[in-house]
DNA sequence: GTCTATAGCTTGATAGAC
DNA sequence: GTCTATCAAGCTATAGAC
């Protein structure tokens, strides 16, 4: 790839070379473990390339970050505006939320490795916001559902642990065994499982 | 606490707090970001006490993981080794390991932090092997409540993604937000949601 | 058994030439 | 925009005195 004399998307290109580099590093050996020598190698760039594109290893960090939160809360947002049964909306917004997981697989692992790892020295993206919202929108679709009668009336809270139940599993198997997890359509399944119960008495009695 | 000339005591003592300050880091900060020099400074001794003592900086942490899983491998195999329905017995394996994360939550925090987390450095511990088995546990008693007829007959990996989404999500909640979690009743109470459902009626069709 | 002191290495970041 | 060369700081681990 010889680059013209003066143009722009030599540099851009380095730009995103830099930027996929880092994921992939951050993904596999964590943010602190991660050193910029490693990125600037990966890149085929050397080191004060990157301290020109970013402000430092931090910048590159919060870069990755962005997009796909923002992906992310455009999908809970739309769930929560549909139209439909409350049942079908929550299989939609896990199918999506799910969907762009696996799409983004590298930036997922990277920021469960960060909520659910240790600090690492990374710059603080409220995790627990998104956590929280992810929460939220179940819980509204949850109660919502009651209110149509399309679920029992019943504690919500344990409702929706349940539901959330489903999506963790779900995740964290694509991530680390995707070979045996359930994957996009057993997430789906398994949800419909939680809405019907396992008992063979359709009631769960003891 | 002054020391007697020549007791054994006094090491023994100096050991434990050597674990105890290590466990403390590890869970707060994780393996690789906590140095020995904190190890030692917690433990009110100096640097090569912990040499000593330990072959190293992962002999500490091998030491600590240990026990505890040890303790999490007998829960699992009491559960499976009991008399009574599928749904007590899975009832009981999620109260006593839920009960034994609770009690040693320093070093369920450490180990999620290294299984979900980045790889630090720490020598290799076969978590996997603990997730398998308790996987398998939960398969088996499923397996056990359809052929008794306690559970519908369906998907039994669904049955058991559902499960151990409770699971999942009960832990991961005690482990960083104890506050709005459903602790160990709430678990019983969800695991219970499992079994009977929560559609409206009974039966979860679209 | 426990200390002080330090060797030897890796890190994130930058100065200054081109 | 990109390079070579280098910095100060922090780390694990150990040598050697007591």
């Amino acid at each position: 790839m010889e680059a013209a004399t003066n143009s722009q998307p030599q540099d851009i290109a380095v730009r995103e070379r830099l930027l996929k580099a880092a994921m992939e590093l951050f993904a596999r050996k964590g943010y602190a473990a991660t050193t910029t020598r490693e990125i600037v190698a990966a890149a085929g760039v050397t080191k004060p390339v990157l301290y020109y594109y970013f402000r430092n290893k931090e910048g590159i960090f919060l870069e990755l970050m962005r997009e796909a939160a923002l992906r992310f809360e455009a999908i809970i947002d739309q769930s929560l505006a549909e139209k439909g049964s409350a049942r079908k909306r929550l299989l939609q917004l896990y199918d999506q939320a799910f969907a762009l997981i696996v799409e983004r697989i590298e930036v997922a692992r990277v920021m469960q490795s960060i909520y659910y790892g240790p600090p690492q020295g990374a710059p603080f993206v409220d995790f627990d916001a998104f956590h929280f919202k992810f929460q939220e929108a179940v819980k509204d679709l949850v109660e919502e559902g009651i209110g149509k009668g399309e679920f029992r009336k019943g504690k919500v809270a344990d409702m929706v642990w349940a539901i959330l139940g489903v999506f963790d599993v779900s995740v964290e198997t694509q991530l680390y065994h995707p070979e045996i997890g359930p994957g996009r359509e057993g997430l789906a399944r398994i949800l419909n499982l939680i809405f019907q119960g396992i008992s063979a008495d359709g009631e769960g009695n003891q």
